[in-house]
DNA sequence: TGTACATCAGTGAACGCGCGTTCACTGATGTAC
DNA sequence: TGTACATCAGTGAACGCGCGTTCACTGATGTAC
């Protein structure tokens, strides 16, 4: 198009800002890769030409930076949500969860430049192990889990990150089970460790014998109800 | 330097290509980014000019893939050294599991390129999927997982990535404890997690009154012992 | 109400850079006679 | 034993590419007189 842009009035300079996350959001999602987000592509994607972006973004970490938050914002506005539906905070961590995972299966690309790479996404990062701390403070107020929120949080949110990040990057793999099966088990493996972990004295994983038996007679009673 | 490299023997035409394997990896130790591994780079550390590489390599995402290998087989190495240290297969599940993130930790570029990146390393999730997957067939032949050994395995593969993945990403983190803690707590809850898991019907996490309560229970009879 | 002016969002062209890859070549080596 | 030759690991120069970034500019807009 040889059309020359239509330039933005004085005030609303945040207009083609918003229309650059959008185009680079849009790049991410068609190209499946995250090369594909250059200064070039995203400014034709937006109608605009390359050095208009210096206009709006210092430069392309800047600009690599809001996409991370505007991609942390849709995540966290997701998780709230599904946390809502309950009342229970352990359910609701679960929801939290089920929803992480599935966000990150469902936007691979923007997952990955959002946690599995230095830098950029640090402030997103740095809000979601807030949110998650929070949210596990909720759980050890009705003491399903105990000890620093913190602390479980961050091995709550170890687990749910290596299951996203494990199915994204070897995404081609013969798995197994199927997709749903294998974040299931990961949510609950962590959730019923974590919770159980945070009752014992901190030592080394117990012996099969001994761990066996007494599992047994537990899953039982868990079982029996 | 101006000296003509010394060409190698016919015969021994395998010589450079270890020699760019081990260029590769001291770039990766040294500029700790895998950015700096380029064939210019790679070349000019084995003293010779980029285009010799192609003798031993068909492009760059060969080298990648044989960087890789040689990755992954010295952390195999040391998980079976770990390993051999003990005749529990739990025990040494767990051992196996604290070698993997310390070699992460220690090896971030290394691991990222392994386990964060499509495509090069294929081949090496592949044989690190098999090999925990005969691990955790140890596990349950002594009774203490309960079911398929490669869906067991994916758990607690995901559970060690996510805790290596995470810690190295935002190395830079204010976490609330220190590195062994975070790594002890992920891996305690991993095994612990997937073995009474493993034992429970699949449904969703119950909710927290009931859990608590067992868990408590369950708590004082492992701790009373 | 009409005109001159300052503002500043967006332009067009160009920069230097490092990259992966190619190609015809060179010259020490092992081998055949 | 000496010589001509084929082999092929490594060379040197160059290629085209896409990238982030720069710079002086343009021209529609809101404003002051």
């Amino acid at each position: 198009v040889n059309t020359r842009r239509v330039r933005a009035n004085p005030g609303d300079g945040a207009k083609l800002s918003g229309e650059l996350l959008a185009a680079a959001q849009d790049l991410l999602v068609e190209t499946g890769s995250e090369h594909a987000l250059t200064l070039r592509a995203v400014a034709q994607r937006a109608g605009v030409t390359t050095p208009s972006v210096y206009r709006h973004f210092a430069d392309k970490e800047a600009l690599l930076e809001a996409v991370c938050l505007q991609v942390w914002a849709e995540l966290d506005q997701r998780m709230r949500h599904a946390a809502e539906q309950t009342t229970d905070p352990f359910t609701a961590m679960g929801r939290r969860a089920t929803i992480y995972v599935r966000f990150a299966l469902d936007h691979p690309v923007q997952y990955r430049i959002l946690m599995m790479r230095p830098g950029a996404g640090e402030k997103a990062a740095l809000a979601c192990q807030e949110y998650l701390t929070d949210a596990v403070a909720d759980c050890v107020a009705t003491g399903v889990l105990h000890g620093d929120p913190r602390r479980l949080a961050l091995s709550l949110w170890s687990a749910v990150h290596g299951c996203a990040s494990l199915l994204i990057v070897h995404s081609s793999f013969p798995w197994p089970v199927d997709l749903d099966t294998v974040i299931d088990d990961a949510i609950r493996a962590a959730g019923i460790g974590t919770a159980l972990s945070s009752r014992l004295p901190r030592r080394r994983l117990p012996a099969s014998a001994e761990l066996a038996a007494e599992l047994d007679t537990f899953a039982e009673r868990l079982t029996g109800r």
